[in-house]
DNA sequence: CAGTGGTCTAGACCACGGT
DNA sequence: CCGTGGTCTAGACCACTGG
């Protein structure tokens, strides 16, 4: 008895096919039925590789037209975008998060400017300051739609922070995130103890449910960030 | 005849409940079999619904215990790496690009101190700039390691970037990413027609073959990056 | 139209790991 | 131990789309 092939060993030779340039980039592979047959397998085995590797950006299917491998590869990597709390725990530093302010009015006007968020809106401000053995690692701005979400009035920050309170409030919501390199304003720069105009990854988030925003949050970040992937 | 429920039908009715709270963050979702007779479908149509969310963080599987909503729901989202052709094409810009220098010889300081290469390789190094309508948006700094990669020096990378040409080399392989944000040095804000120590998001690539690393890849970039997911 | 991928089914066996 | 998820099978029907 041969031992059984997997979908995962299925993968794994037709990325060995790519990487030899058995298959150069932009050659078809054969359809589902005969690498079943090739491989002595069920359809459905081939197919959960191939599905694999389509999310993975190896290969493009077509109806018909069966399955090649893309000309252009795409890199594509998953990112998770970590709490700093998490990613705090995970290095084993303490994580500590501090409310350094809290005010409620008008959307700020780069906001309006940017149409991010009507001016009409009330909006919840809270700035939060997040170390990691008491050092600081993010400044966090969260603005949070006060029409949309009333009851974050009633809530106090002080020891969790905004964006954990909304993900807990609000599961599932989806969030546009844009990363942007910046040069830190000084007053930034004096409460992560860094140089005045020092380059920041900065996070935007906008927090949504059903087309409104409910909150945007600028997370100002000491760190960077790191991915593995195809290329 | 009732219309009949597919997987992401499925998923969607678990979304639904999540969000809802029906199902709070941290509770246990029922057993696959117990889905499937209350969808009445099959298991593997639940199955491939609960391996889709578990793919997407929002829930957490293990045998025995079960599948659970995440307590704490990972954001994870999916990036592309696009090579600067393919994201001016889709932007309808004309996409350019020079190759500036060419050298060859021991591999920088930072590189062997950083610990991503041994000292006594022989590096190819290329400086390119890409242009979109002729205006400057990434500057890529490229070391080929001309041990493992010796045909590299036959080529020359005046219309093909060098990016671009070991991807075709090299199908496949692995890449480790690491994004920053740094402050541009006066000869890269120059080329790129910028202020100097204007901020930036260097993308650096470690290309890998097996445990080798066969090029190191600096991007310095005017750009910023989008990317949308769950929060 | 005909071949391809997309999906579902009903059943099966197995590995893992709480209890 | 034994229930759970992980996977495979053989077969089926359908939707899309290229020729």
């Amino acid at each position: 008895m041969v031992a059984k092939i997997g979908y995962q060993d299925i993968r794994t030779r037709i990325l060995e096919r790519i990487r030899s340039k058995e298959w150069p980039l932009g050659s078809a592979l054969p359809s589902e039925v005969s690498l079943a047959a090739e491989f002595k397998c069920a359809r459905a085995t081939v197919n959960r590789a191939l599905v694999l590797l389509a999310e993975e950006g190896i290969i493009d299917r077509k109806r018909k037209a069966g399955s090649r491998v893309s000309d252009y590869p795409k890199k594509v990597s998953r990112i998770e975008l970590k709490l700093v709390r998490t990613e705090m725990e995970e290095r084993g530093l303490q994580y500590e998060c501090k409310q350094l302010s809290r005010t409620f009015g008008a959307p700020p006007d780069w906001m309006v400017n940017e149409g991010r968020i009507e001016p009409n809106q009330q909006m919840l401000f809270i700035e939060s300051l997040h170390l990691g053995d008491g050092k600081p690692v993010q400044l966090q701005r969260t603005w949070i739609n006060a029409s949309l979400i009333p009851h974050a009035a009633d809530h106090n920050f002080d020891s969790i922070a905004p964006c954990e309170w909304l993900r807990a409030d609000n599961p599932l919501c989806r969030g546009n995130y844009e990363l942007h390199a910046v040069a830190m304003e000084s007053e930034v720069a004096k409460i992560l103890k860094l140089d005045e105009k020092a380059p920041a990854l900065q996070l935007t988030i906008d927090l949504m449910r059903d087309d409104e925003v409910i909150a945007i949050i600028k997370a100002i970040n000491v760190s960077c960030y790191e991915i593995a992937g195809a290329f």
